[in-house]
DNA sequence: GGCCGTCTGATTGTCAGACAATCTGACTAT
DNA sequence: ATAGTCAGATTGTCTGACAATCAGACGGCC
């Protein structure tokens, strides 16, 4: 080996055609350009974003397999409804996750820790000073993903990561992330505080709660679309 | 809607050729046909199934998300081998899954529970009367299947599905199953037994004890090979 | 011997174009 | 109203092509 490696502080983004339209589409979901349902011809993709039908395939792939879209079989692909049923089910996922990350909490590592401690840190100053929604929103899940962080397991990350671009996909239009950003902060350093000072399983009993709250006010959201 | 739906036993399986060859590939995968790290090159893979590289591409895409397969940008795509860190790292999220599906037995529905009941039941059977290796790990497989069952989020089952599958790589060719089968069964029943009594954070206990064996066994199993 | 450039073959990433199978919707005949 | 037929749209799959990238070999040079 090296006697040291020289070199660390540079990378290369290594993007390929795919990787691009992925990302192109994902961004289009989440800001809410097309309707839930809308279907999703690999022709017409192609054709506006300059790319083989091959490539519009392939990328749709994975949109499909990251939940954000669905494919019926000769049937195409479209961007993905949240009927009650999934909200339920991703909600539960979430939670389950969540909280075992909280529950985790003092065995975590300090990294794991630090990183719940600076996200909120974060969420906070996003709330108070007037960030965008997007800002804000990105900033909550941040918090969110650090408690799952708490597993120190990168598939469990994955999949709370996959599981939480499917709600983002339902929350494109519907910012009601702003009207009680200081309210979700209170509760998540109030979630903190309990941690800090040791009572794990009140810990868990607040985020469970929240995650609930969460759950409702996305349904009803969605409801009066 | 009909005042009857008939026909409900009527069903037809809709497989598309890179379904069959996905399935395939994993059913090699799994019965250790090819080693780990092994490539898989999309031109020979389509000369010897009979089918063209696009179809093939697109099941690799398939088992790259799976994890069952890695893909290195320009490097193409080779059988996933377990590392010692990937063994934790899927085992932590085994037992977050499970112990979170066991900690919900009481809230959890009948049907679930019932699950539970069978695949134990299932897997006692497979152990007494000589199952071959492969029904025997199936059986297994089903009882941990169910526990995460109990979370009753199919998302999660999806996710408890896919982290299982990566254990299978590493089982192929690994027959350490059948030699302890019987003590399986027995801490199995023994965390039923603590969940129909109500005791659940006993079961917990138990199933983070059966895990951790699990992932010492499984890597010695590795580091043997 | 070790380092550097070049060449060559293999493989992937992407493209264009084709075709059969399947779905959708309309139109028609009964 | 139901069933048959037809045209158009779309997907699933195939073929063949090409540039970009990679791995290893080969030879020159210090």
């Amino acid at each position: 080996m090296s006697p040291e490696t020289p070199f660390t502080s540079l990378s290369l983004e290594h993007s390929s055609t795919v990787d691009r339209v992925v990302e192109e589409l994902r961004r289009a979901l989440f800001d809410g350009e097309v309707e839930a349902g809308t279907p999703l011809r690999e022709h017409a993709l192609g054709e506006a974003m300059g790319v083989s039908r091959s490539t519009i395939r392939e990328a749709l792939g994975v949109l499909v397999a990251e939940g954000l879209a669905t494919r019926e079989p000769n049937r195409g692909v479209h961007v993905t409804a949240l009927d009650p049923d999934s909200v339920h089910d991703v909600c539960a996922a979430r939670a389950v996750l969540e909280a075992a990350g909280v529950r985790r909490w003092p065995e975590a590592s300090q990294a794991a820790r630090d990183d719940v401690r600076r996200a909120l840190e974060d969420f906070t100053a996003a709330a108070h000073d007037g960030a965008s929604p997007a800002e804000l929103t990105a900033a909550h899940l941040g918090v969110h993903k650090a408690f799952v962080g708490l597993n120190e397991s990168s598939r469990l990350a994955a999949m709370a990561e996959a599981v939480t671009s499917e709600v983002r996909l339902g929350l494109a239009k519907v910012d009601r992330i702003r009207r009680n950003a200081a309210e979700q902060v209170v509760s998540h350093r109030a979630l903190l505080t309990l941690l800090e000072s040791g009572d794990v399983d009140a810990a868990e009993r607040e985020l469970e709660d929240h995650l609930r709250n969460a759950e409702t006010s996305m349904l009803t959201a969605l409801h009066l679309r």
